[in-house]
DNA sequence: ACCTGAACACCGTTCAAGT
DNA sequence: ACCTGAACACCGTTCAAGT
């Protein structure tokens, strides 16, 4: 943020970080280029120097949240030795509250075509990450795919679901049982 | 659809349908008034005639739906006495191509002020039916409860990963392994 | 009872003009 | 290099006026 004349300049990140803000607090839609721009005291003609336009933005904002989020966690993780226990830490941080609220729109919105490629790569990644703890528990690769698939869409769906105060309700008090049976056999 | 001197006359379901097929194609916020009024060939003045605002209209979209697609399925389902045959009848849904566009409309969006209490009866309806599996399978309650979470979080999960075409990649071909993980075991 | 048309506020995008 | 301000199209909502 430099100044000139007196005058406040923007950077491209003082945009994005105001646009990360907006999304965890009412998801992608509430990425308004006029109410950023009144937020931030800037014409709606000044976000179009830094942007292309507002997907543009979205995009900038998601590939910085990837980068700080997972590519910094996985390896973090991965020095977790035993896979039941990485298993069990990975799972705890879906169950600590509150949840990533970024987290739950990325998930939400992955048909977005603006969020889609963020989110599949970060799929892939999490994913990789799950089949290294079940084939480290010795299970043959197929069988550890299986296993990761159904426990990613678990980690997915429980954040969903999450995110509804009734639904949530419902939902089991201790982890043990869940990390149990992905556990188990074999 | 009455009409009254040549012109066509709309009914509250004939919004209704139409708002049904715009968040098929396009999520909640593909329910916009003007267009919808536009299709129908009608003035956004006449919408306000029927419905109270834009968040009726969708409420009473997706009760609809529920109504339809849930309160239907579960009853004929239970018509089938094996549960593991129940089990297993269940997710084939999940993975039948193509997955209901509302079904997943309703699960991304369930944060949504007017979306979440429609989402929430039917995820009770649904877990309620789940529990009913694990218990017929022989599981004594807590165990059911967690067993029937894990399962319709994985059902949610797989939903959301299905709609990201590189995500969905990574899925196994066959159930046949998580209907086994699911179901094995005291 | 049901609809139109104009009005207002809000938003995305473009662009000529300013410094 | 960075920003403003006006312009245009699109949308939600209200309301007086029409039939």
């Amino acid at each position: 943020m430099g100044t000139r004349d007196g005058k406040i300049l923007l950077t491209r990140e003082d945009w994005i970080r105001a646009a990360l803000g907006a999304i965890g607090e009412g998801g992608v839609n509430a990425v308004a280029v006029e109410r950023l721009a009144k937020t931030l005291g800037a014409s709606r003609g000044s976000f179009y120097w830094h942007f292309r336009d507002r997907a543009d933005l979205i995009d900038a904002a998601l590939e910085l949240w990837a980068r700080k989020n997972t590519a910094e966690l996985v390896p973090e993780l991965d020095a977790i030795t035993d896979p039941v226990q990485r298993l069990r830490t990975l799972l705890r941080s879906v169950y600590e509250q509150p949840v990533d609220a970024v987290e739950l729109t990325l998930s939400a919105a992955s048909d977005d075509p603006v969020v889609a490629p963020v989110f599949a790569r970060v799929t892939r990644q999490r994913i990789d990450f799950l089949h290294r703890i079940f084939t480290d528990l010795g299970l043959p690769p197929s069988q550890a795919a299986a296993r990761a698939w159904l426990a990613y869409a678990f980690y997915i769906g429980h954040h969903q679901l999450g995110k509804n105060p009734e639904a949530s309700e419902l939902r089991p008090d201790r982890l043990d049982r869940v990390v149990e049976l992905l556990t188990r056999g074999k």
